[in-house]
DNA sequence: GACCCGCTGTCAGATTCTGGCAGCAGCAAA
DNA sequence: TTTGCTGCTGCCAGAATCTGACAGCGGGTC
């Protein structure tokens, strides 16, 4: 295995174990001694991975992930730029900050005369949607990452308010709205609801009884029943 | 200079020269001898690289970039994805498969679990436009990147028709309609032309006089003062 | 035929990588 | 404080890899 190889599983490892992990254990995992170990962790932190290291405890890796060199036509790369332009204008804060950030990494290696092509795909958006949500989108897409349970307070179309406590697997975006998907304990079915209707967001923390995936998969196959 | 420098730095070397260049002078330009050059170029095909050899001719490399090595957060990712999902969907059929392409190509490194998160974030579009452009896109790119002008056919809001020859410099995607921002010879001014609008679109193959960048800068210009 | 060029095999020397050892510093539990 | 675990660095010799030079093949062009 070649060390650009292993460096890359090094990264995948790290990604595995949540909590910290000694350098011995690591070293032992991809079959190195410890000294080339820390040299690794050296030349992975000079590339710019988030990889933290305390004595007495291990390594810890920032939620992150480390993509290979990749060959993209002019096309495709047009067609990544674009699309993370399209979401850094989106209401949705965090994701459009993220997508800022990354178009930010993709930029500072692009080519001049690639930067430049890209400069004449503009986008021009409308006016940002009025339906701002108040709640933090963030909590809602840890809780689907966790599968975690969330309650809220819904406001449904005519305007009634309801407590929800429901299990949420997925996040849409549809035109100008943002729906989050999800199993409503009450209702006993899946149900979507806007984000721009809920209020009064709590994570739980408690786990519920479904594999996220497998509650996608049930959902999609609803849709496609019924329409 | 590190090998996987070297390795990068041969795919800018080789996106520089459109016209095929020989092993010898690569090797001269990056300081190497040539059995080593062709070692690079060994493991770059191997890497997916689409550079080609013909003997008596040259190198080339197919358009397009390698991407180093990038670290992203997992909302970075997802951004990307999301964007690029987005794109898949639109109306453009070119750019909508480049970014399918791209999407195989990201999801195919990506671990899976991280897969699996990006699973929960649906996208869900409205019915497809109807205003699908009766000309090729394609043309219009590579008529900006050129920096030559493209002669068509208008139809203005009104229904007139007119006889076009313009100076492409920009593609704009403005909700659902897509907009090439040109200089028009006959208005001898920079106008807006929707895509779906323009039929018999000819690529004359004459470069136009002025510089790209120089005119997307005017016509910025020219928007912030009006707007 | 005489080039030019891509491409492969071989091999010795240069370069880099690796593992083991020693030692320092920070932290936590005993 | 002491003990133990861990991150981190310097050093050095052996292993692994990379590199350059040479030779040779096949396919094109002049």
């Amino acid at each position: 295995m070649s060390r650009s190889e292993r460096l890359l599983d090094l990264v995948q490892i790290l990604r595995r174990h949540r909590r910290p992990v000694s350098g011995r254990t690591l070293a032992d995992e991809i079959g190195v001694s410890i000294r080339t170990l820390y040299r690794d962790i050296a030349t992975l932190q000079g590339q710019g991975a988030p990889i933290e290291g305390e004595a007495g405890l291990g390594y810890v890796l920032k939620p992150g992930f480390m993509l290979p060199p990749l060959m993209f036509t002019d096309e495709e790369i047009e067609a990544i730029v674009l699309g993370s332009r399209w979401v850094a204008k989106q209401p949705d804060e965090r994701l459009a900050a993220a997508a800022t950030d990354a178009l930010a990494k993709i930029a500072a290696v692009l080519p001049d005369d690639l930067r430049e092509d890209l400069d004449a795909t503009t986008l021009l958006v409308g006016p940002r949607s009025e339906n701002a949500e108040a709640i933090d989108l963030g909590i809602v897409r840890q809780a689907i990452r966790d599968e975690r349970k969330l309650g809220f307070f819904y406001r449904d179309a005519e305007g009634a308010a309801s407590k929800r406590l429901v299990w949420p697997f997925a996040l849409a975006f549809f035109d100008k709205v943002r729906v989050m998907v999800a199993w409503c304990e009450m209702r006993q079915d899946f149900r979507h609801f806007r984000t721009d209707r809920m209020s009064g967001l709590t994570a739980t923390g408690v786990r519920y009884p479904r594999r996220r995936q497998a509650m996608l998969k049930e959902w999609r196959a609803g849709l496609d029943a019924s329409g």
